[in-house]
DNA sequence: CTATTATTGCACTAATTAGTACAGAACAAA
DNA sequence: TTTGTTCTGTACTAATTAGTGCAATAATAG
């Protein structure tokens, strides 16, 4: 009955996504991301309300790559190595593209927010909270295989790696080699065996 | 000779960097900084070159306040006291103000450079380091009078200290209780024993 | 008190911002 | 091909941005 979109909304998505994650939400202008998603602004505001709620679109977008990411995790090994896998891919990506360290696009929104935008702060926590489980998860697999120490509470430690993972994405951000990340990374794991 | 300026530019400093530390660079404009300061445009010009320049003046204000506190810390007990020290004064700072979790101005500042600016790169890394070294230097007192275990090597525990610290900064940023992040921090320091 | 000179506040500019309006093109179904 | 609808690019607006220019003010030294 009528014309169909010439371009593709997930690959838009896709490169909106690139563009908040790289420079953050005030540092993306329309005009930048009309350039980068190859669209025209009668497009753009066809296919989504205004800036924020594609915002908020890419930062779904990125949950659920994160949810992926995790499953993937699911089909390497067991326990230790799972939880290696984890780190050293979590590292891997950050220094991926060209040197340019984006950290976790969560962490830049929370950071970029401040508190002041209650949706953001709810898809932030909860995002962090998947991930907390996920790696909770992951530790109860290993105290059950022997891997990880029995002493350790599932939940406290889930959090400790959390806030460990997190703290070298932002040591990467800083001009610190990829070896060293990766070595203070596996340190941390090996802590808990 | 001539009139004194009317407003303390150390005060008016203060000011900003509490301004930039919880908008941001980008989302705090040049009106919002007048009125914090509670100055007019023309003294603002008079006093500093551009917004630039005064964002970086309050980088280096925030390095200096962190060497104050380290200082601070250093008058406060030994080995592992003093890195519990450091760590509850750094959850209490982040709870302190109306619930607002700022975060570190120097993270912030990283995240949303993102590589973009050298000179602020540089601020960034060098103010890490500065922090590195300093919880080296508590980690080899550590060792010396026995409260924290010799075959750790202090240069990797201090980072990976440092990156545990900043990660409890980013889950306080989150909606997570202050008591939660405080037994994690100390979860964090009991495993070096 | 006077002369000097920096400080100050206000009006201004040029650029950029997000978002809107709309005309015409393009496509799908009949 | 015709019809109906949606897509797309351009021109626009109103608001906000960082920064400048300048006249009036106020303090200090003599």
């Amino acid at each position: 009955m009528a014309r169909n979109r010439e371009f593709d909304i997930n690959e838009a998505l896709t490169s909106a996504m690139g563009l908040f994650w790289l420079n953050g939400y005030s540092n993306t202008s329309i005009d930048n991301l009309l350039e980068s998603m190859d669209i025209g602004k009668g497009s753009f505001y066809q296919a989504f309300d205004n800036k924020r709620d594609l915002y908020l679109q890419t930062l779904e977008l990125y949950k659920n790559q994160t949810r992926s990411f995790f499953e993937e995790i699911s089909s390497n090994g067991k326990g230790i190595k799972r939880l290696k896998y984890y780190f050293n891919s979590l590292i891997d990506e950050m220094y991926k593209e060209d040197f340019v360290q984006r950290g976790c696009f969560l962490c830049n929104a929370s950071i970029e927010n401040s508190g002041k935008d209650n949706e953001i702060t709810e898809i932030v926590s909860s995002g962090y909270k998947e991930v907390i489980d996920k790696l909770q998860e992951i530790v109860e697999e290993s105290q059950t295989i022997g891997e990880i120490r029995k002493d350790l509470k599932p939940e406290d430690t889930a959090h400790w790696l959390f806030s460990s993972s997190y703290g070298l994405l932002m040591l990467a951000k800083s001009d610190f080699k990829k070896d060293k990340i990766k070595k203070i990374a596996m340190d941390t794991i090996n802590i808990l065996v």
